[in-house]
DNA sequence: TCGAATTTGTGCGTATGTATC
DNA sequence: GGATACATACGCACAAATTCG
């Protein structure tokens, strides 16, 4: 126990992700308990929760409260597709994509008026304070959350029309592209920024991570001859989604 | 303590990361210690230990070892554009960019042929074991690499080719497009999939970076006519660079 | 040059809260 | 309600690195 060996923790969880890549633990099966594992391997209860954390961080097992520590599904990760933006149909490209996986996507929002901070006034092209519509996002697919998006629209735009509210509305969830046409605005551009960092812990808490785990944000404008209409943050987790992007070439 | 509220160590993190956000503790000061956190929050050692090991998981902080914990420094992230393909001049999108910045931008490569791995056959569509040319990059601005790609070509359509080998020949470094021009391919589609991951030791060893950090990842892959002529994984750190597109909306 | 104090980092045993079955 | 299991928290010990007198 003093001397140059692996640390008792690091022991048991190799042990235990050695069983799991052999396919000895597959996919949806429990771990053993906690204190399973302390009589197992005959350690404390806090070297059995950390050998747990330590493959929990890897993404290779998810903990559930009162139930257990199950193997998940190897992550391929999926494609979130950002090409086209094709208004027929009146779908945004995450019920685009909701639609051609025949997925059972849902999702909630909550909007609020607040004041454009830097940031937002940047990219806007508005000054900071300015009056915009902020709209949280959680997109959620077969009832786990998979993607938040926080948006911002200036009200100096829509502010007294029938679309001010993404959500509510007859256009409503239609779409930055059709309710900007309803009100005689015709986006016809956009850019889009992929980057990546650690979650916050907030993000994860959601999105069912541990801190530590990478998302891919997506900062999203959508331009009406030059003018920034709305822009967005698109927070992914990175274990299992990428985004997918399909251009011609003149 | 024994109500419905946030964990300890989760409140303690989240005081500490507005202040870092704030600007009340700018890049390169140090946090106040384990022992000052256990004072002033009132928690105990663990608390205090596990607040900064979620600050550290979000690449806030970096811990030095018997001197302190200290705010990481964020650089604005630089974007690199992925959009357009613009033949005209003959630069590849990295050498265009560097155009467009006035950069002093090199590049290194080296080539050889193998055999498709299973991944690189199903991206280019053929067998695995077929004969390909590999070509590794790594992209220098200021001397500073800041960029890996490795790319893969079927030897069967540029094989006994003058555009054989990718940075060869009078065409030499004059990207894809270009190059599979001059043998009558015309490549008119284009697939990027941006995801992220953990560097690995050897990139980051190349890149400049710590065990850790993230980086982005670029699958793409070129097609003529549908069928695919060149895949290739772009490899920046997240930390200092965004993948940028800009699209027309239709 | 030496050594003491500080600080991070790791490891461990235990107790308690809380969700799930 | 009871049993099980994960999640959070506390306290302690010690090693390694750093700082400073």
């Amino acid at each position: 126990m003093t001397f140059g060996e692996q640390p008792a923790y690091l022991r048991v969880a190799g042990d235990l992700r050695r069983k799991i890549v052999d396919g000895a633990l597959p996919p949806h099966t429990r771990l053993p308990s906690q204190a399973r594992i302390r009589e197992e391997y005959g350690v404390s209860d806090t070297v059995a929760l950390e050998a747990r954390k330590v493959l929990m961080a890897e993404g290779l097992v998810e903990g559930r409260s009162g139930s257990g520590t199950y193997v998940r599904e190897r992550p391929v990760p999926r494609r979130v597709s950002r090409s086209g933006y094709r208004p027929v149909g009146g779908s945004t490209p995450f019920r685009q994509e909701q639609a051609e996986a025949g997925g059972r996507g849902t999702w909630e929002s909550r909007s609020e008026q607040t004041e454009a901070s830097v940031m937002v006034a940047e990219r806007l092209g508005v000054k900071p304070g300015d009056r915009v519509m902020c709209t949280r996002y959680v997109f959620r697919e077969a009832g786990e959350a998979m993607m938040l998006s926080t948006s911002w629209e200036p009200l100096d735009l829509t502010g007294r029309t029938p679309v001010m509210l993404p959500e509510e509305g007859p256009l409503g969830g239609m779409g930055v592209v059709e309710r900007m046409a309803a009100i005689e605005v015709v986006v016809d551009n956009v850019t889009e920024e992929v980057g990546a960092r650690p979650g916050l812990a907030e993000e994860l808490h959601v999105l069912g991570g541990v801190p530590g785990h990478v998302v891919l944000v997506v900062q999203r404008t959508f331009y009406a001859s030059g003018r920034p209409v709305e822009t967005a943050d698109v927070v992914v987790p990175a274990d299992r989604y990428r985004v997918a992007y399909h251009l011609p070439v003149r």
